[in-house]
DNA sequence: GTGAAAGCGCTAACAC
DNA sequence: GTGTTAGCGCTTTCAC
């Protein structure tokens, strides 16, 4: 920097005024800094300016260790939106463990970030009073309570599972199924609550015995897949049972695999035999095609960024509860049911 | 600091020198001092560390956006082996344009990250320049060329395609044909190269007509599902032809599902009539099940984050280029060719 | 073994 | 409109 004030023949106080772009410098000198700048290739130390004002113009992204697409999107789409203001991003991925996503927490305040963005969905709700005990902004996801310093993003299952009810409904399903073979991508309880509600709103019960949840839930990455997943005998025993449902809507796009390849063991053709919703959209359900409830990644990016940019903002009291709204993308794994104007076809989304 | 100095009943120095594990310390002196430290829950500030002895303790790690889930346990990989060494970890993700790089690159040197790894795969050859310029230990992955202050990470494609072609010749295969949808995940004339020689090694000829690459390669993410694309074609024109193949290796995950797709429409099982294996391992080949040849992404994640350390290191003169292994994973689209051994099963990898 | 003081690169308050 | 100066929190000589 001081090179940079004698090459242009000024203090390094007018540098600092023309780099900050300060309106009390004129445009003659300016001129002569930003050419003595580009000539030096100077670019001003973010740790010296990180010390003097506070802010170090990092933001901590915190996601779950998962292979889920979804969180891959969400990182990209949260760097770019960081980025858009100047912002640079600190990453770390953490398994469930309480004490290493205590740690990550940690780490970034330590490197003074100034906002935190936990996207953890199945974590432990000890983050959040680790949180509250930072003086930090912070943004979390899929979690209750109220919280001092922070803003939740909400997801709303019930308006998503609602549309995939409605439209199963429309397409005259009556007889509609839930299965979910973990929780991690939202809390179950929640998804098979909405699912009840949703169902009694369109006219129709919640059959108990159509409603699959795995207890022993695992998560992908140590499931074999070799192996006969007590889950996915369930799916086949529903689906070979007397009185199957016609269609069923899982809890995540794996559930949803397991759906389609019991139906396909007990013959049950999709969707002819059965139309099947995934919640969430991994890869495989591009490929299938799936028809899907989904999370927008950039959607919850953008909102988690700004909800950190609001907090501090004077002037403005933003809400500290942000909504999500899940969307239903229509693919080719929901149809009629069997002997219902079966020349008919529902319209495929071509859009996504 | 100065109030943990006060507590302490010591100058800022001595604190400084404890932090630091200087030995020049007297124990009790020390003692006190870190019973301050933990009363008061101060931590040394980053920025100002940064300051004062230049490096700032960041890596920053570029990665492509893309939907692949190599890329996500990539990016876990070398969060967990930076912050085993005590760096916290600047993430980028970027498309191929080469100013977009550029940038990230920029943004990553100007907040002093003591090291970058670059871990694109399509992207342009200026990175190598735009970071042979800079003055920054760094790791590229997957690219030719000499570089003074850079470390390549070479994926050993050959052996891994060989891997591949071996396991088919063994199977009984002597018909074995290759396709590549985009040159995503690797440099695509590498690989088929790799695919002639492992070919002629195994007493084999590529039959040029059993090649089907694909041009105008597009990106998954922006490629419609329900378009017949060309590629898609050209590959049940192969398979429905009067000589086919009674394998093909894919070059990737989406590649592979492209050939199974089709030979679903020609009639073909897999692998009864046709063996499939993919290089590269997205989420889809786990749920298929596909036999796959890999690139761990930790094994990368580790000797990028090694490579940018061993780089400043006197004394070891680190050799400028790692190699990296993939491995064959046997899962079950592959097996023996139509009317050989038929009741014969190949073994199936149950570890992965 | 410990303290005083200089200085890392920058910003902001204050003079001119 | 621009220069001077103090100080952000830390490390590191250099005395003691």
């Amino acid at each position: 920097m001081r090179s940079v004030a004698e090459r242009a023949g000024v203090s390094v106080a007018t540098v600092s005024r023309a780099v900050n772009h300060l309106p009390t410098v004129n445009r003659k000198t300016a001129r002569r800094i930003w050419q003595a700048i580009s000539d030096l290739n100077y670019s001003p130390n973010k740790h010296a300016r990180a010390l003097v004002n506070g802010g170090s113009g990092l933001l901590g992204l915190i996601v779950p260790k998962s292979p889920d697409p979804f969180i891959l999107e969400l990182i990209h789409s949260f760097e770019e939106a960081a980025f858009g203001f100047g912002y640079g991003v600190l990453i770390s991925s953490v398994g469930s463990d309480p004490e290493q996503i205590s740690h990550a927490i940690r780490r970034m305040v330590d490197r003074n970030a100034e906002g935190l963005a936990a996207m953890i969905f199945d974590g432990p709700s000890t983050i959040m009073e680790e949180l509250d005990r930072r003086s930090i902004p912070y943004v979390c996801i899929d979690r209750e309570g109220r919280h001092p310093r922070g803003c939740l993003l909400q997801i709303d299952y019930f308006h998503g599972i609602r549309q995939g009810v409605q439209h199963l409904a429309i397409l005259g399903h009556r007889r509609i199924g839930f299965a979910s073979n973990h929780t991690q991508l939202f809390s179950t309880q929640s998804a098979v609550a909405s699912f009840t509600k949703a169902l009694s709103e369109c006219g129709m019960d919640a059959q108990p015995s159509w409603i699959v949840l795995n207890q022993n839930s695992q998560k992908p990455e140590t499931q074999d897949p070799e192996t006969q997943d007590p889950n996915d005998r369930a799916i086949e025993r529903l689906l070979a049972g007397k009185f199957p449902p016609t269609a069923v809507i899982c809890s995540s796009a794996s559930s949803a695999i397991q759906v389609m390849s019991a139906a396909a063991r007990v013959e049950m053709k999709v969707p002819e035999d059965l139309s099947v919703i995934a919640f969430g959209d991994h890869l495989p359900a591009v490929h299938l095609p799936l028809t899907s409830i989904l999370i927008s990644p950039s959607e919850v990016a953008r909102a988690a960024v700004d909800a950190i940019r609001n907090h501090g903002e004077a002037g403005t009291s933003p809400s500290r509860r942000v909504t999500i709204r899940p969307r239903l993308v229509l693919r080719s794994s929901t149809g009629f049911p069997r002997g219902s104007m079966k020349d008919l076809q529902p319209h495929v989304d071509q859009s996504w």
